[in-house]
DNA sequence: TAATAATTTTAGATTAGCCTAAATAAAATA
DNA sequence: TATTTTATTTAGGCTAATCTAAAATTATTA
Protein backbone atom coordinates (compact mmCIF):
# COMPACT_ATOMS: atom_id res chain seq x y z
CA UNK A 1 0.00 0.00 0.00
CA UNK A 2 0.99 3.60 -0.31
CA UNK A 3 1.52 5.38 2.58
CA UNK A 4 -0.51 8.25 4.23
CA UNK A 5 1.55 11.26 2.35
CA UNK A 6 1.81 9.36 -0.64
CA UNK A 7 -2.04 9.26 -0.81
CA UNK A 8 -2.10 12.93 -0.08
CA UNK A 9 -0.06 13.98 -2.84
CA UNK A 10 -2.01 11.54 -5.23
CA UNK A 11 -5.19 13.57 -3.78
CA UNK A 12 -3.76 16.88 -4.54
CA UNK A 13 -2.48 16.04 -8.35
CA UNK A 14 -6.14 14.56 -8.66
CA UNK A 15 -7.72 18.21 -7.16
CA UNK A 16 -5.44 20.35 -9.13
CA UNK A 17 -5.85 18.29 -12.51
CA UNK A 18 -9.75 17.90 -12.53
CA UNK A 19 -11.09 19.57 -15.50
CA UNK A 20 -8.38 20.83 -16.39
CA UNK A 21 -6.59 18.11 -18.11
CA UNK A 22 -3.18 19.49 -18.30
CA UNK A 23 0.02 18.60 -16.34
CA UNK A 24 0.10 20.00 -12.75
CA UNK A 25 2.91 22.03 -11.35
CA UNK A 26 5.05 21.59 -8.56
CA UNK A 27 4.22 24.93 -7.02
CA UNK A 28 0.55 24.12 -7.15
CA UNK A 29 1.02 21.15 -5.22
CA UNK A 30 3.47 22.45 -2.61
CA UNK A 31 0.61 24.78 -2.48
CA UNK A 32 -2.30 22.26 -2.05
CA UNK A 33 -0.81 20.01 0.45
CA UNK A 34 1.35 23.21 2.41
CA UNK A 35 5.01 21.64 1.62
CA UNK A 36 7.68 23.79 0.10
CA UNK A 37 8.66 22.66 -3.79
CA UNK A 38 11.55 21.10 -3.16
CA UNK A 39 9.55 18.14 -0.93
CA UNK A 40 7.06 17.79 -3.51
CA UNK A 41 10.19 17.30 -6.16
CA UNK A 42 11.32 14.51 -3.82
CA UNK A 43 8.14 13.26 -3.53
CA UNK A 44 7.23 13.49 -7.35
CA UNK A 45 10.45 10.99 -8.06
CA UNK A 46 9.38 8.36 -5.64
CA UNK A 47 5.91 8.86 -7.09
CA UNK A 48 7.16 8.32 -10.68
CA UNK A 49 9.34 5.80 -9.57
CA UNK A 50 5.94 3.68 -8.20
CA UNK A 51 4.82 4.28 -11.38
CA UNK A 52 2.08 6.33 -9.62
CA UNK A 53 2.63 9.40 -11.93
CA UNK A 54 4.11 10.79 -15.35
CA UNK A 55 6.75 12.76 -14.44
CA UNK A 56 9.20 14.84 -16.71
CA UNK A 57 11.54 16.97 -14.94
CA UNK A 58 10.80 21.12 -15.16
CA UNK A 59 7.72 19.97 -17.14
CA UNK A 60 4.77 18.74 -14.48
CA UNK A 61 3.04 15.90 -13.41
CA UNK A 62 -0.20 13.74 -14.43
CA UNK A 63 -1.63 10.78 -12.88
CA UNK A 64 -0.83 7.30 -14.71
CA UNK A 65 -4.17 4.95 -14.76
CA UNK A 66 -2.97 3.71 -11.10
CA UNK A 67 -2.44 6.58 -9.87
CA UNK A 68 -5.63 7.57 -10.86
CA UNK A 69 -7.22 4.64 -9.43
CA UNK A 70 -5.64 5.11 -6.08
CA UNK A 71 -6.49 8.67 -5.83
CA UNK A 72 -10.44 7.88 -6.70
CA UNK A 73 -10.12 5.52 -3.88
CA UNK A 74 -9.20 7.88 -1.48
CA UNK A 75 -11.87 10.63 -2.21
CA UNK A 76 -14.46 7.74 -2.48
CA UNK A 77 -13.10 7.28 1.28
CA UNK A 78 -13.49 10.57 1.69
CA UNK A 79 -16.92 11.30 0.48
CA UNK A 80 -18.41 8.59 2.11
CA UNK A 81 -17.20 9.29 5.21
CA UNK A 82 -18.62 13.06 5.02
CA UNK A 83 -22.06 11.29 4.20
CA UNK A 84 -21.58 8.92 7.05
CA UNK A 85 -20.64 11.66 9.88
CA UNK A 86 -24.16 14.07 8.05
CA UNK A 87 -26.35 11.66 8.16
CA UNK A 88 -25.81 9.09 10.89
CA UNK A 89 -23.64 11.34 13.71
CA UNK A 90 -25.59 14.67 12.66
CA UNK A 91 -22.64 16.81 12.05
CA UNK A 92 -23.58 19.79 10.08
CA UNK A 93 -21.72 20.18 6.59
CA UNK A 94 -19.02 22.66 7.68
CA UNK A 95 -17.52 20.07 10.19
CA UNK A 96 -16.77 17.21 8.38
CA UNK A 97 -14.19 17.93 6.21
CA UNK A 98 -11.53 17.53 8.96
CA UNK A 99 -12.04 13.84 10.11
CA UNK A 100 -12.98 12.99 6.75
CA UNK A 101 -9.33 13.93 5.55
CA UNK A 102 -8.10 11.33 8.56
CA UNK A 103 -11.17 8.62 7.88
CA UNK A 104 -10.42 8.55 4.47
CA UNK A 105 -6.94 6.80 4.74
CA UNK A 106 -7.70 4.13 6.35
CA UNK A 107 -7.37 0.95 4.32
CA UNK A 108 -9.71 -1.81 4.09
CA UNK A 109 -12.23 -2.38 0.56
CA UNK A 110 -14.45 -4.83 2.97
CA UNK A 111 -14.90 -1.26 5.16
CA UNK A 112 -15.43 0.89 2.36
CA UNK A 113 -17.92 -1.61 0.58
CA UNK A 114 -20.12 -2.44 3.66
CA UNK A 115 -20.13 1.51 4.86
CA UNK A 116 -21.22 2.46 1.30
CA UNK A 117 -24.12 -0.38 1.72
CA UNK A 118 -24.93 0.76 5.32
CA UNK A 119 -25.14 4.33 3.68
CA UNK A 120 -27.57 3.16 0.81
CA UNK A 121 -24.88 3.96 -1.90
CA UNK A 122 -25.39 8.12 -1.73
CA UNK A 123 -24.50 9.42 -4.83
CA UNK A 124 -23.36 12.87 -3.63
CA UNK A 125 -21.44 14.00 -0.36
CA UNK A 126 -22.71 16.47 2.09
CA UNK A 127 -21.50 19.11 -0.55
CA UNK A 128 -23.08 17.53 -3.29
CA UNK A 129 -19.64 15.79 -4.53
CA UNK A 130 -20.28 13.01 -6.62
CA UNK A 131 -19.18 10.00 -4.35
CA UNK A 132 -17.17 6.96 -6.76
CA UNK A 133 -18.85 3.89 -6.67
CA UNK A 134 -16.76 0.69 -5.83
CA UNK A 135 -15.34 0.29 -9.11
CA UNK A 136 -13.89 4.13 -9.48
CA UNK A 137 -16.55 5.19 -11.76
CA UNK A 138 -17.58 8.80 -10.94
CA UNK A 139 -20.88 10.42 -11.95
CA UNK A 140 -20.36 13.99 -12.63
CA UNK A 141 -23.49 16.14 -13.20
CA UNK A 142 -23.30 19.20 -14.98
CA UNK A 143 -23.35 22.38 -12.93
CA UNK A 144 -23.68 25.91 -13.30
CA UNK A 145 -21.74 28.44 -11.15
CA UNK A 146 -24.97 30.76 -10.29
CA UNK A 147 -22.70 33.73 -11.71
CA UNK A 148 -23.16 32.47 -14.44
CA UNK A 149 -26.94 32.40 -14.73
CA UNK A 150 -28.82 35.25 -16.57
CA UNK A 151 -31.85 37.13 -15.21
CA UNK A 152 -35.10 34.51 -15.02
CA UNK A 153 -33.27 31.43 -14.91
CA UNK A 154 -34.37 29.05 -12.52
CA UNK A 155 -32.20 25.88 -11.26
CA UNK A 156 -31.52 23.52 -8.25
CA UNK A 157 -28.03 24.38 -5.83
CA UNK A 158 -26.82 21.21 -6.18
CA UNK A 159 -23.04 22.06 -4.90
CA UNK A 160 -20.23 24.30 -4.10
CA UNK A 161 -16.71 25.07 -5.38
CA UNK A 162 -15.73 26.46 -2.44
CA UNK A 163 -15.38 23.95 0.88
CA UNK A 164 -14.40 26.06 3.61
CA UNK A 165 -16.35 26.27 6.90
CA UNK A 166 -16.46 30.24 6.67
CA UNK A 167 -18.59 30.13 3.30
CA UNK A 168 -20.66 26.92 4.19
CA UNK A 169 -21.86 28.81 7.13
CA UNK A 170 -22.41 31.41 5.71
CA UNK A 171 -24.73 29.56 2.62
CA UNK A 172 -26.18 28.18 6.02
CA UNK A 173 -27.68 31.51 6.86
CA UNK A 174 -28.45 32.94 3.37
CA UNK A 175 -31.34 29.43 3.18
CA UNK A 176 -28.75 28.39 0.49
CA UNK A 177 -28.40 24.75 1.43
CA UNK A 178 -28.04 22.00 -1.13
CA UNK A 179 -31.77 21.27 -2.90
CA UNK A 180 -32.33 24.86 -2.88
CA UNK A 181 -34.85 25.82 -5.74
CA UNK A 182 -33.64 29.16 -6.92
CA UNK A 183 -34.51 32.31 -9.23
CA UNK A 184 -32.30 34.78 -10.43
CA UNK A 185 -34.34 37.98 -10.13
CA UNK A 186 -31.65 40.52 -10.93
CA UNK A 187 -28.35 40.94 -11.93
CA UNK A 188 -26.46 44.15 -10.54
CA UNK A 189 -24.73 45.82 -12.90
CA UNK A 190 -22.67 47.79 -10.78
CA UNK A 191 -20.45 45.00 -8.89
CA UNK A 192 -21.63 42.00 -10.03
CA UNK A 193 -24.04 41.13 -7.29
CA UNK A 194 -27.14 39.02 -7.50
CA UNK A 195 -30.59 39.48 -6.28
CA UNK A 196 -32.01 36.16 -6.05
CA UNK A 197 -35.60 34.54 -4.74
CA UNK A 198 -35.11 31.06 -2.19
CA UNK A 199 -38.04 28.25 -2.74
CA UNK A 200 -40.49 30.85 -4.41
CA UNK A 201 -40.46 32.66 -0.95
CA UNK A 202 -37.31 34.75 0.74
CA UNK A 203 -35.04 37.34 -1.75
CA UNK A 204 -31.41 37.56 -1.28
CA UNK A 205 -28.73 39.62 -2.22
CA UNK A 206 -25.22 37.72 -2.64
CA UNK A 207 -22.18 39.05 -3.95
CA UNK A 208 -20.39 37.69 -7.55
CA UNK A 209 -17.75 36.19 -4.89
CA UNK A 210 -20.35 34.23 -3.18
CA UNK A 211 -22.40 33.20 -6.65
CA UNK A 212 -19.10 31.97 -7.91
CA UNK A 213 -18.74 29.51 -5.81
CA UNK A 214 -22.52 28.20 -5.47
CA UNK A 215 -23.21 25.58 -8.05
CA UNK A 216 -26.93 25.00 -10.04
CA UNK A 217 -28.55 22.43 -11.77
CA UNK A 218 -30.71 23.86 -14.28
CA UNK B 1 -1.33 15.55 20.30
CA UNK B 2 0.71 12.31 20.08
CA UNK B 3 1.57 10.85 17.29
CA UNK B 4 0.15 7.39 15.86
CA UNK B 5 3.73 5.53 16.90
CA UNK B 6 3.34 6.91 20.86
CA UNK B 7 0.09 6.09 20.96
CA UNK B 8 0.63 2.76 20.07
CA UNK B 9 3.25 2.62 22.70
CA UNK B 10 0.76 3.73 25.30
CA UNK B 11 -1.68 1.48 24.70
CA UNK B 12 0.72 -1.27 25.14
CA UNK B 13 2.24 -0.64 28.10
CA UNK B 14 -1.40 -0.08 29.59
CA UNK B 15 -2.09 -3.57 28.25
CA UNK B 16 0.91 -4.84 29.68
CA UNK B 17 0.38 -3.31 33.56
CA UNK B 18 -3.43 -4.42 33.30
CA UNK B 19 -4.49 -6.52 36.32
CA UNK B 20 -0.61 -6.60 37.64
CA UNK B 21 0.01 -2.99 38.75
CA UNK B 22 3.86 -3.84 37.86
CA UNK B 23 6.41 -1.85 36.10
CA UNK B 24 6.42 -3.39 32.38
CA UNK B 25 9.87 -4.01 30.81
CA UNK B 26 11.77 -2.95 28.10
CA UNK B 27 11.57 -6.51 26.49
CA UNK B 28 7.48 -6.81 26.83
CA UNK B 29 7.07 -3.43 25.31
CA UNK B 30 9.04 -4.60 22.33
CA UNK B 31 7.65 -7.75 21.90
CA UNK B 32 3.88 -6.32 21.68
CA UNK B 33 4.88 -3.39 19.23
CA UNK B 34 6.88 -5.70 17.33
CA UNK B 35 10.23 -3.72 17.76
CA UNK B 36 13.06 -4.06 19.14
CA UNK B 37 14.69 -3.50 22.80
CA UNK B 38 16.51 -0.61 21.75
CA UNK B 39 13.84 1.17 19.70
CA UNK B 40 11.64 1.16 22.59
CA UNK B 41 14.08 2.60 25.30
CA UNK B 42 14.49 5.45 22.53
CA UNK B 43 10.67 6.07 22.50
CA UNK B 44 10.67 5.40 26.62
CA UNK B 45 12.79 8.72 27.01
CA UNK B 46 10.44 10.83 24.65
CA UNK B 47 7.30 9.12 26.20
CA UNK B 48 8.94 9.96 29.67
CA UNK B 49 10.10 13.71 28.73
CA UNK B 50 6.17 14.12 27.36
CA UNK B 51 5.20 13.45 31.59
CA UNK B 52 3.49 10.39 29.66
CA UNK B 53 5.01 7.40 31.79
CA UNK B 54 7.25 6.76 34.53
CA UNK B 55 11.00 5.78 33.15
CA UNK B 56 13.33 4.44 35.73
CA UNK B 57 16.36 3.32 33.96
CA UNK B 58 16.94 -0.29 33.90
CA UNK B 59 13.54 -0.41 36.07
CA UNK B 60 10.93 -0.74 33.95
CA UNK B 61 7.71 1.88 33.37
CA UNK B 62 4.54 2.62 34.80
CA UNK B 63 1.48 5.27 33.09
CA UNK B 64 1.45 8.90 34.40
CA UNK B 65 -2.22 10.40 35.10
CA UNK B 66 -1.72 11.73 31.28
CA UNK B 67 -0.36 8.64 29.76
CA UNK B 68 -3.00 6.56 31.22
CA UNK B 69 -6.05 9.00 30.42
CA UNK B 70 -4.35 8.65 26.72
CA UNK B 71 -4.16 5.12 27.01
CA UNK B 72 -7.92 4.46 28.14
CA UNK B 73 -8.95 7.21 25.29
CA UNK B 74 -7.04 5.06 22.77
CA UNK B 75 -8.96 1.98 24.12
CA UNK B 76 -12.22 3.53 24.42
CA UNK B 77 -11.97 4.90 20.51
CA UNK B 78 -10.92 1.01 19.27
CA UNK B 79 -13.69 -0.58 21.31
CA UNK B 80 -16.53 1.96 20.08
CA UNK B 81 -15.22 1.16 16.59
CA UNK B 82 -15.50 -2.58 16.96
CA UNK B 83 -18.85 -2.69 18.39
CA UNK B 84 -19.59 -0.27 15.56
CA UNK B 85 -18.16 -2.49 12.39
CA UNK B 86 -20.00 -5.41 13.94
CA UNK B 87 -23.48 -3.49 15.11
CA UNK B 88 -23.74 -1.93 11.82
CA UNK B 89 -21.89 -2.78 9.18
CA UNK B 90 -21.97 -6.74 9.69
CA UNK B 91 -18.74 -7.71 10.49
CA UNK B 92 -18.18 -10.63 12.73
CA UNK B 93 -16.02 -10.49 16.26
CA UNK B 94 -13.20 -12.19 14.56
CA UNK B 95 -13.01 -9.43 11.71
CA UNK B 96 -12.68 -6.09 13.54
CA UNK B 97 -9.62 -5.56 15.40
CA UNK B 98 -7.11 -4.85 12.66
CA UNK B 99 -9.28 -2.56 11.30
CA UNK B 100 -10.12 -1.18 14.63
CA UNK B 101 -6.35 -0.75 15.00
CA UNK B 102 -6.24 1.90 12.28
CA UNK B 103 -9.52 3.87 13.65
CA UNK B 104 -8.18 3.89 17.12
CA UNK B 105 -6.37 6.93 15.82
CA UNK B 106 -8.31 9.11 14.33
CA UNK B 107 -8.52 12.21 16.42
CA UNK B 108 -11.91 13.70 17.58
CA UNK B 109 -13.31 13.95 20.38
CA UNK B 110 -16.70 15.10 18.91
CA UNK B 111 -16.83 12.40 16.80
CA UNK B 112 -15.76 9.44 19.23
CA UNK B 113 -18.80 10.48 21.67
CA UNK B 114 -20.94 11.01 18.68
CA UNK B 115 -20.66 8.18 17.89
CA UNK B 116 -21.04 6.77 21.52
CA UNK B 117 -24.32 8.14 21.27
CA UNK B 118 -24.87 6.63 17.76
CA UNK B 119 -24.43 3.54 18.81
CA UNK B 120 -26.31 3.90 22.34
CA UNK B 121 -23.71 3.93 24.19
CA UNK B 122 -23.12 0.38 24.61
CA UNK B 123 -21.17 -0.96 27.71
CA UNK B 124 -18.69 -3.72 26.50
CA UNK B 125 -17.18 -4.31 22.85
CA UNK B 126 -17.92 -7.30 20.57
CA UNK B 127 -15.52 -9.20 22.36
CA UNK B 128 -16.97 -8.51 26.17
CA UNK B 129 -14.24 -6.09 26.72
CA UNK B 130 -15.71 -2.92 28.93
CA UNK B 131 -15.83 0.19 27.06
CA UNK B 132 -14.36 3.10 28.70
CA UNK B 133 -17.17 5.75 29.01
CA UNK B 134 -16.46 9.93 27.98
CA UNK B 135 -14.45 10.34 31.47
CA UNK B 136 -12.40 7.66 30.82
CA UNK B 137 -14.37 5.49 33.63
CA UNK B 138 -13.98 1.46 32.94
CA UNK B 139 -16.70 -0.84 34.38
CA UNK B 140 -15.15 -4.13 35.19
CA UNK B 141 -17.27 -6.80 35.58
CA UNK B 142 -16.34 -9.90 38.04
CA UNK B 143 -15.48 -12.68 35.52
CA UNK B 144 -14.23 -16.14 35.89
CA UNK B 145 -12.01 -18.75 33.60
CA UNK B 146 -13.94 -21.76 32.63
CA UNK B 147 -10.68 -23.52 33.64
CA UNK B 148 -11.30 -22.38 37.18
CA UNK B 149 -15.15 -23.14 37.80
CA UNK B 150 -16.39 -26.20 39.53
CA UNK B 151 -18.29 -29.40 38.10
CA UNK B 152 -22.09 -28.32 38.20
CA UNK B 153 -21.50 -24.77 38.26
CA UNK B 154 -22.85 -22.45 36.11
CA UNK B 155 -22.61 -18.88 33.81
CA UNK B 156 -22.99 -16.91 31.16
CA UNK B 157 -20.35 -16.04 28.59
CA UNK B 158 -18.93 -12.86 29.15
CA UNK B 159 -15.72 -12.27 27.40
CA UNK B 160 -12.57 -13.41 26.24
CA UNK B 161 -8.74 -13.02 27.12
CA UNK B 162 -7.83 -14.58 23.09
CA UNK B 163 -8.65 -12.01 20.48
CA UNK B 164 -6.80 -13.99 17.77
CA UNK B 165 -9.38 -14.54 14.32
CA UNK B 166 -8.30 -18.43 14.97
CA UNK B 167 -9.78 -18.67 18.54
CA UNK B 168 -13.05 -16.39 17.87
CA UNK B 169 -13.88 -18.44 15.03
CA UNK B 170 -13.58 -21.92 16.89
CA UNK B 171 -15.86 -20.51 19.69
CA UNK B 172 -18.53 -19.67 16.99
CA UNK B 173 -18.40 -23.39 15.57
CA UNK B 174 -18.39 -24.85 19.18
CA UNK B 175 -21.55 -22.59 19.72
CA UNK B 176 -19.82 -20.55 22.43
CA UNK B 177 -20.31 -16.93 21.63
CA UNK B 178 -20.88 -14.21 24.30
CA UNK B 179 -23.86 -14.29 26.06
CA UNK B 180 -23.88 -18.31 25.98
CA UNK B 181 -25.31 -19.66 29.32
CA UNK B 182 -22.97 -22.88 30.19
CA UNK B 183 -23.26 -25.30 33.21
CA UNK B 184 -20.04 -27.71 33.78
CA UNK B 185 -20.79 -30.90 33.20
CA UNK B 186 -17.83 -32.59 33.71
CA UNK B 187 -13.93 -32.19 34.54
CA UNK B 188 -11.90 -34.85 33.06
CA UNK B 189 -8.59 -35.81 35.38
CA UNK B 190 -6.56 -36.80 32.64
CA UNK B 191 -6.01 -33.54 30.31
CA UNK B 192 -8.20 -31.30 32.03
CA UNK B 193 -10.21 -30.65 29.22
CA UNK B 194 -14.08 -30.22 30.28
CA UNK B 195 -17.50 -31.11 29.34
CA UNK B 196 -19.86 -28.23 29.54
CA UNK B 197 -23.43 -27.86 28.12
CA UNK B 198 -24.43 -24.98 26.41
CA UNK B 199 -27.80 -23.18 26.44
CA UNK B 200 -29.28 -26.55 28.27
CA UNK B 201 -28.94 -28.33 24.80
CA UNK B 202 -25.64 -28.71 23.12
CA UNK B 203 -22.82 -30.89 25.38
CA UNK B 204 -19.20 -29.90 24.10
CA UNK B 205 -15.85 -30.75 25.29
CA UNK B 206 -13.13 -28.29 25.21
CA UNK B 207 -9.61 -28.29 26.24
CA UNK B 208 -8.05 -26.72 29.50
CA UNK B 209 -6.08 -24.72 26.86
CA UNK B 210 -9.71 -23.07 25.13
CA UNK B 211 -11.23 -23.37 28.59
CA UNK B 212 -8.42 -20.72 30.01
CA UNK B 213 -9.61 -18.08 27.81
CA UNK B 214 -12.86 -18.28 28.22
CA UNK B 215 -14.43 -15.58 30.82
CA UNK B 216 -17.68 -16.40 32.55
CA UNK B 217 -20.45 -14.57 35.05
CA UNK B 218 -21.36 -16.65 37.35
C1' DT C 1 16.99 37.77 -28.82
C1' DA C 2 19.30 38.95 -24.66
C1' DA C 3 18.47 39.99 -20.00
C1' DT C 4 15.63 39.26 -16.13
C1' DA C 5 12.27 36.87 -13.41
C1' DA C 6 10.01 32.87 -11.98
C1' DT C 7 9.95 28.03 -11.39
C1' DT C 8 12.00 23.79 -10.46
C1' DT C 9 15.62 20.84 -9.10
C1' DT C 10 19.76 19.61 -6.45
C1' DA C 11 22.68 19.74 -2.32
C1' DG C 12 23.01 19.24 2.21
C1' DA C 13 20.60 19.05 6.87
C1' DT C 14 17.08 17.70 10.29
C1' DT C 15 13.67 14.74 12.81
C1' DA C 16 11.01 10.55 14.04
C1' DG C 17 11.21 5.95 14.33
C1' DC C 18 13.58 2.05 13.53
C1' DC C 19 17.72 -1.21 13.33
C1' DT C 20 22.34 -4.00 14.74
C1' DA C 21 26.21 -4.44 17.56
C1' DA C 22 28.60 -3.27 21.63
C1' DA C 23 28.62 -1.82 26.40
C1' DT C 24 26.61 -1.84 30.85
C1' DA C 25 23.63 -3.15 34.62
C1' DA C 26 20.77 -6.47 37.00
C1' DA C 27 19.49 -11.11 38.03
C1' DA C 28 20.48 -15.87 38.47
C1' DT C 29 23.52 -19.44 39.67
C1' DA C 30 27.43 -21.90 41.17
C1' DT D 1 30.39 -14.02 46.84
C1' DA D 2 32.20 -14.58 42.17
C1' DT D 3 30.73 -15.86 37.78
C1' DT D 4 27.62 -16.35 34.18
C1' DT D 5 23.40 -15.21 31.94
C1' DT D 6 19.83 -12.08 30.76
C1' DA D 7 17.93 -7.53 30.21
C1' DT D 8 18.63 -2.93 29.08
C1' DT D 9 20.88 0.97 27.35
C1' DT D 10 24.17 3.38 24.32
C1' DA D 11 26.50 4.14 19.94
C1' DG D 12 26.21 4.64 15.39
C1' DG D 13 23.39 4.15 11.08
C1' DC D 14 19.33 3.96 7.96
C1' DT D 15 14.89 5.67 5.64
C1' DA D 16 10.87 8.74 4.83
C1' DA D 17 9.51 13.21 4.77
C1' DT D 18 10.59 17.55 5.49
C1' DC D 19 13.37 22.08 5.21
C1' DT D 20 16.70 26.16 3.42
C1' DA D 21 19.91 27.77 0.21
C1' DA D 22 22.07 27.39 -4.11
C1' DA D 23 22.10 25.90 -8.92
C1' DA D 24 19.75 24.96 -13.14
C1' DT D 25 16.05 25.46 -16.28
C1' DT D 26 12.09 27.65 -18.34
C1' DA D 27 9.25 31.69 -19.11
C1' DT D 28 8.71 36.59 -19.59
C1' DT D 29 9.83 41.01 -21.06
C1' DA D 30 12.51 44.68 -22.76
MN1 LIG E 1 -14.06 17.16 2.22
MN1 LIG F 1 -17.13 16.89 0.52
MN1 LIG G 1 -9.48 -5.29 19.31
MN1 LIG H 1 -12.27 -5.94 21.32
Amino acid sequence: MHSFTEENYLKAIYHLSEGNLMAVSTNQIAEMTNTKAASVTDMLKKLSEKKLINYIKYQGVTLSNSGLNAAVNIIRKHRLWEFFLVEKLGFKWDEVHDIAEELEHINSATLINRLDDFLGNPAVDPHGDPIPDRSGLIKHKKLVKVSEMKAGEQGTVSGVSEHSSVFLKLLEKLGLTLGSKIMITELIEFDGSIILTINQKTDRTISREVAKNILVML
